[in-house]
DNA sequence: CTGTTAGCGCTTTCAA
DNA sequence: TTGAAAGCGCTAACAG
């Protein structure tokens, strides 16, 4: 009763059946046709070795894997934690399991390609931000592969597997607007490490592009000294806002790229004696449950209500499940500003 | 070049060799016996075909799945993502995935078992708070089935697997005494929901022991009143507080089992025209890095410094590598109260 | 109703 | 230096 692992044929000996009636009752298969006698005798012979059906042979022999796979950038994210549990309730319902793989690199991403080529899932997600990790013609292949897929992007294209885009831009050019037409003139910009730091990410940050475009639109000079990074991280974030805040010309707003830097940007202002939003306005990104119990509370960017993701799931799960691959699908939800206290 | 996904005998026949080569050279076994020109034959044929093998048939053959899963209570859990950090790189390290599931109840734990017990991981570890959804019963037998694992418990005895305790009872009566000592006579209880809500959960915890004991200790009369949940999340901990706080005996202090609810208290103190530590003090669970940022900075029971846990990962990993099955050890990881700006 | 059997795709002796 | 062949544990068509 330890040691080694009972397989169907141990429990089809102790049963005295064959192995096929074994999978036939471990599956619940044919359940009309077997009698309840012989139902008992396997599954008291099953019960008795602790036995359950090996997993890896399952999966060779009906060629899926019953197991999804999220890709992410990292971990710790809320807006991607959210993701994960509506993945999760959904797969859960269908009797599927959810893997997390982190690609928070180029070289990461490739390695997750290649697991993801071996069919250690039957289908992907790529979390929003995750997918210029991957070249694109990487995701192409995997999806001419046969693996089910959607990617949350704004710019790849659609090429075997679905889209679904979050149209940043506008709003946060509308944030910005909001925040240089009520008198800014110094408004700071807090992104992403890479965002901020890597010229080929920084070229291709919406957040960062929508933050330059109003400027310019507004007539005032892009002044690089108050684009830094810290929105990966809540510490990261209140240092970097601190750091700011010691400058004499220091900022008198601040649009964070991320929720959970714009409230350590709260933290900050107020830290250095501050007011939020009379001496420094801030605004998020993201809209989080969180926004609403600071205080002030945080004005945001993002979706109008809090963070879904259920019709990624849907999205998912309905290519998964489909005879034949479905034609391409592309879905845009909103993005807005939702002005609160903090701007 | 799509659709069906190709087999090593696929490659094998576009090269010209048999299967067994192809197996060879995939996996760079006889490296020294196999010369240069076939293996070019090979992986030419193989990035042709886009050729790689199938998991599955791996797992199956080498009887491992080279995958480790952590079992998490819910997701969106500081510690328990950089308990996910420090696993992830170590098993990364050593050429492993990490696959997460989501045992967030009686149901869900034994689902998890099941799908353990089909070797859809190599090893797990179960992570803190998670233990008490299993039976006692499941973790030994999961065990003596085979299964490397590291249990996250103050409770569970280590019968077939490695076991990492944090005491946290001790250092919760030392942060409740401080606060009594100092004059704090009404303090809540910030709890998660099934730690104050259900009666076995709730004689099972240690930070509410803690928390009455100390009440017990220096003669202050448990009132159930302060006694509330709303740790399991921000928000929930927020209105938890301020509802709290509208009472005409509202608490003077607040022991809040997570460090995420506690800065919610925070807010919430300040939201209701009070000031922290003053007219309320606060503590929380946990000492995440974000402890240092707010303000007044949060006074934590927890690990000495940041939260690590690349012993945990280090202890499964011995037992995954292991050519025999070591015994099973204990490791105690210190947990202290860090008094802060804040109580 | 149940058993026999042929694989799923891969690895690894053993032989040549 | 390479190939043939025997499985890993399971499922499902087909027979009986």
């Amino acid at each position: 009763m330890s040691g080694r692992r009972w397989t169907s044929r141990d429990v089809a000996a102790l049963a005295g059946v064959s192995v096929a009636t074994v999978s036939y009752v471990m599956n619940g298969r044919m359940s009309d046709r077997i009698p309840a006698a012989t139902r008992e005798k396997v599954l008291s012979a099953a019960r008795q070795l602790d036995y359950s059906p090996n997993r890896s042979a399952q999966s060779l022999r009906r060629q899926k894997t019953e197991q999804i796979c999220l890709v992410v950038d990292s971990i710790g994210v809320p807006t991607v934690d959210q993701l994960a549990r509506d993945l999760y309730a959904k797969a859960e319902k269908v009797g599927y399991g959810l893997i997390t793989m982190v690609a928070g690199s180029a070289e990461r991403a490739a390695k997750t390609a290649a697991l993801l080529h071996q069919r250690v899932a039957d289908a992907a997600v790529i979390a929003p931000a995750t997918v210029p990790r991957f070249r694109e013609e990487t995701l192409v292949e995997l999806a001419r592969g046969g693996l089910p897929m959607v990617a949350m992007s704004n710019t790849v294209r659609p090429i075997g597997f679905d889209v679904v885009r979050a149209p940043e831009r506008d709003a946060c050019v509308d944030a910005m607007s909001h925040l240089l037409a009520s008198g800014r003139s110094r408004v700071a910009f807090l992104g992403h490490h890479e965002e901020v730091t890597d010229a080929e990410a920084r070229a291709g940050s919406e957040r960062l592009g929508a933050y330059t475009a109003a400027l310019d639109q507004h007539g005032v000079a892009v002044d690089d000294e108050l684009i830094v990074d810290g929105a990966d991280d809540r510490v990261a974030g209140y240092q970097a806002v601190a750091r700011l805040l010691q400058r004499p010309d220091r900022p008198d707003a601040i649009f964070a790229a991320s929720g959970r830097s714009a409230i350590s940007a709260i933290w900050a202002v107020r830290d250095a004696g501050l007011t939020v939003p009379d001496d420094v306005a801030v605004v998020g990104c993201g809209n989080l449950p969180e926004a609403e119990i600071t205080s002030p509370t945080l004005s945001t960017v993002g979706p109008p209500t809090t963070e879904d993701f259920t019709d990624v799931a849907e999205l998912l799960f309905q290519r998964v499940l489909a005879d034949e691959r479905p034609p391409e699908r592309e879905i845009t939800n909103p993005w807005v500003f939702v002005p609160r206290g903090s701007a």
